[in-house]
Formats: C-alpha cells, structure tokens, sequence
DNA sequence: CAATATTGGATAGTATTGGTATCCAGTGGT
DNA sequence: ACCACTGGATACCAATACTATCCAATATTG
C-alpha cells in the first residue's frame, strides 16, 4: 500500500508517520521508485506497537531501542527480553548505585535472588522510599500478600506467552510488561471501589451473578 | 520555622516552594510579619505529599484538586475518596462516553458492578482496547487470574486503611492507589524475571532461603 | 542606629518533548 | 502533458514545571 493508505488505515497522520520515519521507529516502505514506496501489514502493526509504548509513556528514542530489539533479537533470548523491559518506563533521576535495602528486604522474604543489575530492583527500591516517606510502609503483612498475588499474577504471563518466534517472545514480553501495568492497576482501582463500597456503605456482597442487561458471562 | 530553614529541611529549592505556594498546593506560613512567616510540620509533610504525587506524574492544577479534597474533606467519605482517586492519572484524551464493552464484561465476570460514574472503568476500557490492539487480549483464563490476585490485594488494601479521621482515610486512599502502584509494578516485572530464569533457563526452583551473603532473610 | 540578610511578591525566561505545518522539487500514473 | 502524490528538509508550536532575577520592605544583628 501507498502511504496515504497507510495514513487512514492506521489513522495515524502523515506528518506523524513521517516524523517515526525520521526517528527510526517505523521502517521504510519498500522504494518501488523515486517518489513512491510500498507499505504493508508490518508497517500497520509496527504503528500500533509505537501507539501502545508511546501512549505507556515511553520517549520516542527508548521506542526506537526495543524496536530494535524486536527486529533483531540475539542469541539469547532471556538477555535480550531482558535488555527490552529494562527500556521501559519509569526512568529515574538521580543515579542507580545504592544498596537496596528495602528491596533486598523485599526479594529475600520473597525467595527471589536480588541482584542489583536489574533495573527493576531500582524501581522497587525508590517506589519502597516513596511509600514510606508519605507514611505508608510496606509491612510485613502487605508483603507477604502482594508478593504472593503478584507472584500469581506473573506465573500466568510467563505462561502464557509465545514460544513460536524470538521476535513475538520479545513482543510479547515488552508489550505485556508494558501494557498490562495499566489493565491491573484499573482494576484494583475497581475493586477498591467495589470492597470500599461494601465496606463503607455497608452493602452485602453481589454474588458474582450476570447483572441485568448483561447476559454474557461467559462470552468472548 | 522559615522558610530558608523549610528549604533545607524538605530538601525543596526556595524558587519552588514559592512556585508551590503560588500554585496554591502548599499552604502559606503563618505570617509573623509583613516579611516573615513560619512554617511548621504540615507544611514538611504537605511538601512530601506534593513530591509523591508530582512524581506519580500529576500536573500540579490536579495536586491542587487533591489537597482541597484532603484539606476539607466533606460528609460523604465515600464520595471524597471517589473524587481525590478520580484526579490521579492516568488522563485520557478522547471523550469517555463510550459503552466500555470490555470492561463491562470483565465487571460482570468478577461480579463487581458496572457504574460508568468511576473513570477507572474507562481507564479499563482504554487499557483493554490496547492490549487487543496489540494482539495480547484478556483472555479469559488471563481475567479469571487477575481478578482474584487483584483483588485480593484490594481487600488488604481496605482492611489496613485508617480509620481515625476522614482526612488521613484520604490521604491514605489517595497515596495508597497512587504510590503502590509503581511498587507492584516492579515487583511483578522482578516475579517476571524470577520465573523467566527459572523457565528460560531451565534452572531449579529456589527454596526460599537466604541466598549467600544476604543473611537478613527476616531482618527489617 | 546602621548595615546586612532575608522575605514575599511579581515577572520573565528556559528546557524538553512530541508532534504539526510548510515548502520544495521530482515523478508516476492517466 | 498535467496534476496529485511522494520523500525530504526545515521551521514552528504548545504545554509543563520549574528557575532566575529583580524589587522594595523589613527584620536582625552589632
């Protein structure tokens, strides 16, 4: 296709799709000619990958590293998922060389090894800070359940996630880091709602019944 | 105390506090006269709060929002709390008057309510409809998983508010969604490693014991 | 009493980011 | 032969969260 195809079957505006050209986001069509180029479904998928990271937060030069990534994943799999999600969101300020105390606190309860090369650690470490400096400590108690129900929570994605390709595996993994994070915390906002509700309105707890209106239970 | 001493106390430059103060999300001192005011410990966690929430990614008119709310929170907790969660992020940019046809389903399928009122429901909506545009859908077998750990991470949430007074219950409903959101965050990407290198690369399971050089496996 | 430092208040400036718009000239299709 | 379309380059723009500077009044200190 064309580009003025691709433009409104992506919905994505020329000057936008030019600029992801010039950034190196978006690979160039196939050159049938001075001034004309052949895009396909890849180039629609690619846009739609850049949607979903750009709309997660990510700068458009970080995009342009997991591209990459995707488009030539190594030998090792594990690294290169690895090096993708550590490009993802959020990006700390200061530098990364502290001792983690809290988050090895964290991984040591949890029986998962701390090492400090992954950036997670760091975000957990700072995001730990933020909640004790606003008063809001991770107990033991908290702990043991967000670390059990998180732990569930990750065993399903790990199995449920492509073993055709290297390519979708780094997909899948960076897309599914990325986002899902929004998916999970909208529904604990929902279910704070819901638990709150019945809490503080002293409200009986719905069966999980179809409400009215809404017969699909069941349905896709 | 004044305000060169509030400065080195949060750790907030002079130029900013006078921002904030102008911005009308830090209370201003107690003037002591025409040049000298005096500022005291609110105004230290005030600053913390503003941190925490500027970090979480609110601009600063929504912080404003959220410190009226805790500042004078009304009669209707319930309803408070609703509002000071409705201004954290995420911040869509279309319309929200869709059917959220996704995220109705999910309701229906964990037997909470649908009640297009909470913007968390077109939060989920939009959440959703990326991760289908991405071709990693909410399967059900993905819904049925999440719904359960989320929500029981949910019911921890609520049972450990506080319950002393209207304004600490917002605060900590406001700070709780907001700042432990990053920590699950990292800690599902840190599971996600977890199992990763156990599937991956074919390694053991770990007992939950203490690695070596990290004796602290219970210590604080 | 006088010199100095500090304060509140007002205003202007800055850096970053992700686009958007314009212009241009070459060219492919009809 | 003509006109819409293309790639390419460059300029521009809007929003945000500070940051810096200036000013004049007033504490504070010696």
């Amino acid at each position: 296709m064309r580009v003025s195809e691709l433009v409104e079957r992506s919905g994505v505006p020329l000057a936008t799709i030019k600029y992801y050209l010039r950034e190196g986001v978006l690979m160039p069509g196939e050159a049938t000619g001075a001034t004309k180029a052949d895009y396909g479904d890849e180039h629609l998928r690619r846009l739609a990958l850049i949607k979903a990271l750009a709309g997660a937060g990510l700068p458009i030069h970080k995009i342009r590293v997991i591209v990459r990534l995707i488009d030539d994943p190594g030998d090792d799999l594990h690294e290169t998922i690895g090096r993708a999600i550590a490009t993802l969101p959020p990006y700390p300020d200061g530098p990364r060389s502290r001792e983690h105390p809290r988050a090895r606190r964290v991984l040591a309860r949890l029986g998962q090894v701390y090492d400090p090369a992954y950036p997670a650690v760091d975000q957990l470490e700072r995001a730990l800070e933020a909640v004790e400096a606003v008063g809001i400590p991770m107990t033991d108690e908290r702990l043991e359940a967000y670390g059990r129900h998180i732990r569930g929570i990750a065993e399903l994605d790990l199995a449920l996630m492509p073993a055709d390709s290297a390519r979708s595996a780094v997909e899948y993994a960076v897309l599914g880091t990325a986002v899902y994070e929004p998916v999970i915390a909208a529904m604990r906002r929902l279910a704070h709602q819901d638990v709150a509700e019945r809490i503080l309105r002293r409200r009986p707890t719905t069966p999980p019944s179809t409400p009215p209106g809404e017969p699909e239970r069941t349905a896709r």
